[in-house]
DNA sequence: CGGATCGTTGACAGGTATCAATGCTGGTGG
DNA sequence: CCACCAGCATTGATACCTGTCAACGATCCG
């Protein structure tokens, strides 16, 4: 299997206006007209776990728009280690911060096989500058990226790990509107909340015990109620 | 002493144009027409340390650009305590999340003595709607944004207490051009690096035996080369 | 079947939260 | 003017939590 396949690639109004997530996506307020500063095709990705949509410091050329599955953006630490600062999911931009020139600031890796569009910035930016309609969604993009920063450090690096476990897995759940929800790797887990994977290892251990989280293959279940009592 | 004191009001590019701090600002790219789009008056004014810009969920008609001193953004946590998320510094943007009618996400407080710019939101808006000029400084914050995210979530939440406290010092030192910064309380120092006020003071104090630390009145001085050995 | 990867569990040392007491300092009112 | 108070900083003692090092089980795949 290789780790990325180009499903489809169009050119503007062609399909975007056809696009099943369109309200959940960045063009969503495009008019007809807009499009036609769109000059390059839009490609329809599908990347694999583990694959990478690209690294810190690299000149970008491109945002992503999520569409399905989930996205890790992580920096590595001088000691090697690394630490995931966002996940994105649906809707979500990856990438964003290399508008205006500016390089990629993380590594995207895919946490959950995902299917993406990739949008060339060179069309956002002109787009940008000859059209007022995608201000309000990419202003709506750059909100999200603030929400998600906050939500990361307002409820998952305070506390001791039981609470931080408990506040990740109700955020996953919270986050996908199916029943289920993907749960990460205990390595993962550890980035995520900065403690060690045994320590995620042990809790997400005690948990499944308790019966407050039940999984099947990668499809989780969490007991909410349970879990919300754990606060601190 | 009042905790705010209005200095001037003025309208569109009658005293824009002269800010000694021009080039820092979000005005910084805008020309002589632009300036017309602005109806209503931009108020130059100061705080006094404890007061606060704004409440968190309140509904939001302005955004702040930090011209001196210090703010802290704020979220109370369910327990009573809170978590600092922010610290913004000259040419800042204090508020940057309400655009597009949001409300306000955080507590904005007056850590250190602060002069703002006071500017309404809906004159943002219609600017930026009309003009090309101001998107390339609005994407400027809120890459911002993300980036001082980064940096509490990979540099300060992350390795044991000493190392954070080290970094917090450096970061404090290297984001502003003199060659001392203000120290905050240990209780902030605690909620900036989800750690207790005890442990912050007990640190702060040993870095201060060791001379890796000096303070006078609530100007600091680091010795860089000590704190950068002190990595986990 | 064996190896690789990931998850789980144990033992233990070290770090941090917690509770508590004591300095320190600037401001206020008698 | 000075004593007092309130708020902040410091320090100590202790229990608990988490990191570390290590071993072992489970699962997948070639």
């Amino acid at each position: 299997m290789k780790a990325i396949t180009i499903n489809q690639a169009w050119n503007g109004a062609e399909k975007c206006d056809q696009c099943p997530i369109r309200h959940l996506v960045l063009f969503a307020d495009l008019q007809q007209e807009d499009f036609s500063q769109l000059h390059q095709p839009i490609n329809d990705m599908d990347f694999r776990a583990g694959s990478a949509l690209y690294q810190e410091n690299e000149s970008a050329q491109f945002v992503y728009t999520i569409r399905s599955g989930m996205v890790k953006l992580i920096r590595y630490l001088p000691n090697g280690s690394y630490r995931i600062v966002r996940l994105l999911q649906l809707g979500d931009l990856a990438g964003i911060e290399a508008l205006n020139g500016s390089k990629y600031q993380h590594h995207a890796v895919i946490l959950q096989h995902a299917s993406v569009c990739r949008i060339p910035i060179e069309d956002i930016e002109r787009l940008n500058f000859n059209s007022p309609h995608l201000y309000k969604q990419l202003t709506a993009r750059w909100q999200k990226v603030q929400q998600d920063a906050d939500i990361w450090l307002a409820e998952l690096t305070v506390g001791n790990s039981k609470k931080r476990v408990a506040s990740l897995l109700m955020y996953l759940a919270n986050s996908t509107a199916n029943q289920s929800f993907f749960l990460p790797s205990r390595e993962d887990i550890g980035a995520i909340l900065a403690i060690t994977t045994e320590t995620a290892s042990r809790i997400i251990a005690e948990f499944k015990r308790l019966g407050y989280l039940k999984t099947e293959q990668q499809n989780a279940f969490i007991n909410q109620a349970a879990l919300e009592k754990i606060n601190q």
